[in-house]
DNA sequence: AAAACGGGGGC
DNA sequence: GCCCCAGTTTT
């Protein structure tokens, strides 16, 4: 995989977004440029559909939008408020604890490095990342499930650990890429190329990929 | 009854 | 780097 196979899949990916991402709104967009909420439905969406997260974030920002009200609620409500989402107890104490941090240390703003995002508990450099860009419009490579299948399936790199396809992309595009590549990966891995049963007829960018002839489907 | 949903943290 | 962990929803 080189730099020149990347830039042409950027702009493939700009033409074809158009023609399969569904235009729901996902939690993240929805929640964009609020960087407190933005991290919050991080911490929601482990191991949950986006779906459930989406509507999850809105029961409890709909009761508690800011880091001083989410402190002030009991935790056995904001359990309550994302039960349908799964681990709700321990992701209500991190959102609490969170949200207590960020009133007590940082004056109810959500700082805007990595360093600092990465000091709290339960949030992991996808997390961090998302809020930078989503939330901050800064710079950042966020791997989650999508672009790390992608990446793998495209040859980037050979590893389980989605740290090393960060730190992949990162050297191989200039920042002012991140978050258009960003947003294209995970578009295409939402609506296109699937964990199982991949879209692989309609796919123009086969030639990148080290799945084709393994096992096409549809 | 089993699979799908995805990331963080500990060792 | 590998392995373990947290629960609900869907099939």
């Amino acid at each position: 995989m080189k730099p020149d196979d990347i830039h042409r899949a950027i702009g493939i990916l700009r033409e074809e977004t158009r023609a399969w991402r569904t235009p729901s709104v996902t939690v993240v967009a929805e929640a964009s440029r609020s960087p407190f909420k933005v991290l919050i439905s991080c911490i929601i969406s482990l191991r949950t559909k986006d779906e459930v997260t989406t509507q999850s974030s809105a029961r409890l920002f709909d009761r508690a939008p800011t880091p001083e009200a989410m402190e002030g609620l009991p935790a056995e409500e904001v359990a309550r408020l994302i039960y349908p989402a799964g681990f709700y107890r321990t992701k209500a104490e991190q959102i609490l604890e969170i949200s207590r941090r960020l009133v007590a240390e940082y004056g109810g703003r959500v700082p805007d490095s990595l360093d600092e995002l990465l000091a709290f508990r339960g949030v992991g450099r996808k997390t961090a990342n998302l809020v930078l860009t989503l939330g901050f419009g800064k710079p950042g490579i966020c791997v989650d499930t999508h672009v790390h299948r992608i990446c793998n399936r495209w040859g980037y790199v050979a590893t389980k650990n989605p740290d090393a396809t960060e730190m992949a992309l990162r050297a191989l595009l200039p920042p002012e890429y991140w978050i258009e590549i960003n947003d294209l990966l995970v578009a295409f891995g939402q609506n296109l190329c699937h964990p199982v049963s991949p879209r692989c007829s309609i796919c123009r960018l086969s030639d990148l990929c080290s799945r084709v002839g393994v096992a096409q489907s549809r």
